[in-house]
DNA sequence: GATTGATCATAC
DNA sequence: GTATGATCAATC
């Protein structure tokens, strides 16, 4: 028997309308959105990693499989969905973007992947508590951001570190430890794949394809200042 | 309990 | 295979 599958929303056409969707999901559990858009709500995560993700993307009508562009293309905007615990604070970093591996040491701050990605984010939290069953998570307040100049200041002082490395051929030698609030970690489908880069002697490298995240704790003091939350 | 390194699904 | 969406699970 076949399903019933909504037929896909329209991008909202400006940020009001957009700020009005978000609301209308806010309070709502996950099951009753994939409900209303003949979704089945998947029994555990492990395979089904950016369920929640693409769920609110077609929740608010955001532009599907666009590639090197905002969600929503014509705001400007990117939506990012959050776990959050039942304190409101974020239980898992955030992806950010790929990274260039052999162009990185060209590109100054201001037309890095990083900035553009996050130069508008329009976050959504949702409860990600593991006791909880996935459809029966509720989706929070969504909060429209911009980094200001404390945060941009934080995050190009990071990413001029990492991306520094990375362009003097040093990938190898990065981990998540470093990195104050932005910090570089493995992204791949699996531990074989590999992409070319340049090593510290200047030749040209095999090594594991690796994205900037966000640390949980700057997602938090996002959270934290827009809702008055506990610190 | 928090963090790091590894991993999973899907579209193209 | 690459790019999108992220969370898992071993380890600190």
């Amino acid at each position: 028997m076949p399903r019933f599958t909504a037929p896909l929303l329209a991008p909202p056409s400006s940020e009001g309308e957009l700020r009005a969707r978000a609301a209308t999901i806010a309070g709502r559990t996950l099951g009753e959105i994939a409900s209303g858009l003949g979704l089945t709500v998947p029994s555990s995560l492990v395979r089904a990693k950016g369920w929640v993700g693409q769920l609110v993307e077609r929740a608010l009508g955001a532009s599907s499989a666009s590639r090197d562009c905002p969600d929503f293309a014509e705001l400007g905007i990117e939506l990012k969905t959050v776990p959050v615990d039942g304190r409101g604070r974020p239980v898992e970093s955030t992806f950010v973007c790929t990274i260039p591996l052999r162009e990185l040491c060209e590109v100054p701050w201001e037309q890095s992947r990083v900035r553009r990605k996050l130069d508008r984010v329009l976050w959504v939290p949702v409860q990600g508590e593991h006791g909880v069953a996935i459809a029966e998570r509720r989706i929070g307040t969504a909060l429209l951001w911009r980094p200001d100049e404390e945060q941009e200041a934080l995050l190009r002082f990071d990413w001029e570190e990492l991306s520094g490395t990375i362009g003097r051929g040093g990938i190898e030698s990065l981990t998540a430890h470093l990195g104050r609030h932005l910090q570089v970690r493995p992204k791949a489908a699996h531990s074989r794949v590999r992409r070319r880069a340049m090593d510290a002697e200047g030749e040209l490298s095999q090594t594991m394809p690796r994205g900037f995240y966000l640390r949980a704790t700057f997602t938090a003091e996002i959270l934290r200042r827009h809702y008055a939350l506990p610190g």
